[in-house]
Formats: structure tokens, sequence, C-alpha cells
RNA sequence: CGGGGCGUGGCUCAGCCUGGUAGAGCACUCGGUUCGGGACCGAGGGGUCGGUGGUUCAAAUCCACUCGCCCCGACCA
């Protein structure tokens, strides 16, 4: 039985008609195919040797580069320094904070062995800094006169996942993380704040990727934190994904390392600790976000290269288009716009328009002898297809305006399709209603339990993102699960 | 770790049921004509069929074990 199915199967597969290229899988008919797709075909990255381990190409790592660089000059802008902190963590260590070890000892990757001994101590290969951090603090602080510590390490993190995916989930993968210590508690929560700020504004305002910030439930928050700070985004399959967290740690890490100083009343007092964090994650969110069936769209702000220039080879056009299109490049690069000059002459011109835009350019230039003779220059935006003649005179203000105006227009189509996929409800019934319907985010009030948390999620595998701090629209005053209020949920 | 699926040139797969010369498309190499939306013609190169063992005159195909990958759950950034 099951196997004649599945001969009937192969048969059908058949009768499909071999594609002439190989195409990706169009992003509406299996969604998480297409991801890997993209991420393959435009060379962003790739599985490597070592199980659920990525390389970051040279064009997706260009990518990720310019993130960091975004994300690098506003932690700076909010008072913090970089540092490096080892890989390499002694089992103790880890051991001292009794929820943090609970919350990683299933995901840590041990060291028994160096060289040719076995260690008198396992190390564990770092899943985050705080242990590390937190025991340098301890010897660093003496005095409130050394507060604020506001450092920040670029650096890999490993984590043994089950299950990896491509830039959203992957053994070892890149990362920032600030490791802040503060005298009060006040301050320490502003900070915790403050940083969830300036990922929302490297979200929307660089990957033009719409968040929702709020606070993460109990249940969810970091393991070892008193408080935990998300943004949450709606990827194109309507499915959540946290995009960066911040937690506000109290004095949890402070007492297991005993990080303590002297306050300006002579008292002895244990630091106010938080630690935010964002990854690699990034870039999945990126293209889960902005990509279609064509494959990538990447926002200007982040993509390595803003424009390419194709030239359309015809007659000699080495010696006529090909110059004319390098003084073009020469006038951008001078204006400061990521410029690729796509000169090989063995693709055609077709090639290369599907070639770049599944690698998400956001502008081509096409220049052929017709444009020359005209004074003018074809501009192809990738995220409307738009195809718009555009006089050579004042090129590069015209290529600089359109890719403000893409960069916007992306960040519009993301916020639309949220709102599009955003409901509000109070009653259970619907609440069940809509998640077995089109997935997205679903404003609901809650009591604050976690058993009806706990519940929800055994009904419907929904989970509460966050609780917003700008609930789009407060849905009724009481919990839909039991009945109390206190606050408003998201899918 | 539970449920399901799949391992055959670089990629996507056919061939397996019913054992008998290892295939297609794409990609790659060379030559030529092309080039404003994934060009065409011709000539080539490349696979111990995931691994081990078994059945057989004969195994990609049948059997056992094993390794790996993908999808859906549970866990996470």
């Amino acid at each position: 039985m099951k196997q004649k199915k599945e001969s009937s199967e192969k048969a059908d597969r058949t009768d499909q008609p071999a594609p002439l290229v190989t195409e990706i899988t169009p992003r509406s008919q299996d969604f998480s195919r297409w991801y890997t797709d993209v991420v393959r075909r435009a060379e962003l990255a790739d599985y490597s040797p070592v199980k659920g381990c990525m390389v970051i190409r040279p064009y997706g790592y260009a990518i990720w580069e310019l993130i960091q660089q975004a994300l690098d000059q506003r932690i700076k802008a909010t008072g913090h320094v970089n540092a490096y902190f080892p890989l390499f963590i002694p089992e103790s260590l880890l051991m001292k904070e009794a929820d943090h070890v609970q919350g990683f000892a299933p995901q840590v990757a041990w060291v028994t062995r160096g060289g040719d001994e076995d260690l008198e101590e396992k190390l564990i290969v770092r899943p985050t800094s705080e242990v590390i951090i937190g025991t340098m603090y301890s010897k660093w602080v003496q005095s409130w006169r050394d507060l604020p510590i506001l450092i920040n390490q670029w650096a890999n993190v490993v984590r043994w996942e089950k299950v990896t995916r491509l830039f959203l989930r992957t053994t070892e993968f890149l990362w920032q993380e600030g490791h802040t210590a503060h005298e009060t508690e006040e301050e320490a929560e502003a900070e915790t704040r403050r940083m969830l700020g300036v990922y929302k504004e490297v979200a929307e305002v660089e990957l033009a990727m719409p968040v929702v910030d709020g606070l993460k439930t109990e249940s969810e928050k970091f393991a070892g934190a008193v408080r935990t700070y998300s943004i949450e985004a709606l990827m194109g399959d309507g499915r959540a994904l946290q995009a960066g967290t911040s937690h506000n740690l109290g004095q949890n890490f402070a007492k297991a390392f005993d990080v303590t100083f002297q306050a300006r009343d002579k008292s002895l007092q244990y630091v106010w600790g938080t630690s935010w964090g964002v990854t690699t994650r990034l870039v999945g969110a990126l293209i889960m976000t902005h990509g279609d069936d064509s494959g990538l769209i990447l926002p200007p702000r982040v993509a390595p290269y803003q424009v390419v220039i194709v030239p359309i080879p015809r007659g000699n056009w080495q010696e006529t288009v090909l110059p004319r299109a390098r003084t073009i490049r020469q006038e951008l690069v001078s204006q400061g716009v990521r410029v690729q000059l796509d000169d090989r002459d063995m693709y055609t011109p077709g090639w290369k328009f599907a070639e770049w835009e599944m690698r998400g350019v956001p502008l081509r230039l096409e220049i052929g002898p017709k444009d020359i003779e005209k004074g003018q220059v074809l501009l192809v935006r990738r995220d409307t297809r738009e195809k718009i003649p555009t006089p050579m005179e004042g090129l590069a203000g015209r290529v600089r305006e359109m890719l403000d105006s893409i960069q916007q227009s992306l960040f519009d189509r993301a916020r639309q399709f949220r709102e599009d996929h955003t409901t509000s409800t109070d009653s259970y019934d619907e609440f069940k209603t809509i998640l077995e319907g089109r997935p997205g985010f679903v404003v609901s009030p809650w009591c604050g339990d976690e058993t009806c948390e706990a519940q929800i999620k055994a009904d419907t595998q929904a989970t509460i993102r966050n609780l917003p701090f700008d609930a789009p629209q407060p849905a009724g005053r009481n919990c839909i699960k039991c009945g109390r209020p206190a606050v408003t949920t998201a899918y």
C-alpha cells in the first residue's frame, strides 16, 4: 500500500519537464525551501562539513559587515567600548549561576582534552560570555567610581543546537554581546532599554525591518536575567522571529561572581548588570523580510552593491559603452555609492539581470549604444522592477534619491505586511480560529499567569513573543484564557 | 530526542517495484555565432550509485546493519 503510493508519486514527478535553468523554489510555494535556495544561490552561505556549522561566503559576510558597522557605530555612540574575552570557560565558573547553568547546560560544547593530555578541569566553549565577563568584572570593580563598565565584544559563540538552519540557527554563530555593570538598578534598567532601542533603530532604519519591542514573559526570558526585552519581526511566511534581546540581569551575576563595590554611602554593594546581543540571524531576518520569488531584495543601506552597472554588448561596445560605464561608476563611487560594474563578457545581459536580481542588488543601471545616443541610462528598481530612463546629467543625485526611496518603500511594504497580518482579539475562540488560518501576530489580553501561557501554547502552538511597549490596539480587558487583565501579547 | 522522507557526476533528479552495458537536464571545458530579460550550434571531461556485510552466476536495484541529510514536533538568538 505504502509502496504503491510512493511509486505513483515518483511517476508524477517524472511528468514534470526539467527546468531549463535551476530555478529557486517560489516563495509562496514553500517558504522554507525558498529561503534555503536563496541563501545558497545568492552565495550568502553554505553548509560546511562540520554538522550545524555554516560557512559565510564573501557576499553574505559583506552584508554582515554592513550590519556590524551600523551597530558598532551606535554602540560606541552610546558610550560603550569594545574588548575581547576568551572562547573557553572553565566548568566551575559556568556552575556559579544556577538559572544560567540550567538554561545553557543542554547546549554547551565541551573541551575535555588538550594536546595529548586529558584536562584536569573541563572547559566549555562559550555559549555566551556573562560568566567569564562577570569573573573579570569582579576583579576590576572596587568603588562606585569604577562604574559603570560599558563593554561590548564582537565574537563567535557555540550552542549545540539539535536543529540548525543557515543564519537562523547554527551551532556556531557570530554576534555582538554587550555586558555592562552599574551602580544602581535604575541605571541598569535604563541601559537595558536604551540598547533595545538601538536594536530597534538598526532593524528599522538600516534593515528596513519593522519590529515590535517589548518585554519577554518569565518563561521566555534569558536564563539568569531578571527581565528580558526583545525586538520581534514578522517574516514573509507570517511567522515571528526574535531579532535581538536585551537583558536586565539585576544582581544575579554580580552575586554569583562577587562583583561588589563600595558605594557612595560607604556600604558594600553588588553591581547591577545588563547584557544584550544581536547575531548573524539578522542576515536571515533580512532575507525573509524582503525577498521575493526572484530571490533576495536588499535594502540599500546594507547592500554590498547598491548599484550594478550592466553594459549592453553591441558592436564594438568595448570601445564605446564600456568607457562610459566606467565613467559612471567613477562618478557614483565618488558620491559614496557602492557600485559593481559587471563587464564580464561570458554572460549575456539577460543572464546578468536575473543573477543580480537574485542577489538582491537594489538598483540596476543598464547602458547600451542607444542610451549613449540619447544621453541617458536605464535604471531598474529591484523592489518594483520599474524601468526608469534617466538622463546622464545629474545621474548620481538621481541614483541616491532612488536608493533612499527604495529603502523607504521596503520598510513601508514590510510594515504594511505586518499590519495586514496583525489581528486583535479578546475571545479565545476567535484567537484559535485566527491561528488556524493565516499566521501572523495576534494581539490579545493576558493575565500574566504562566499556566495560561503554557495552556495557550499547548492548544494552539502560539507563543507569547513579547509584551509590546506600544500595543497596537488594546483588545478587551480580560485574559483570553481565564479572567484578569494585565498586558497585551503578540503571536 | 519522537514522527515522516531521502541518499545515484558540481546541482536537481530518473532508473529500484520486476537484479543483467549507469542515464537526463542544468553546471563545467574547447571552438564558433550571439548579447536591451536566464542565447544557440558542434565537440568534450566528469559517477567504485552514502558505508559495511549478506543473498545471487550477476546488486544502484533484494535483505540486514550503519552513517549522513531534509521536513514536521520539543529546545533556542
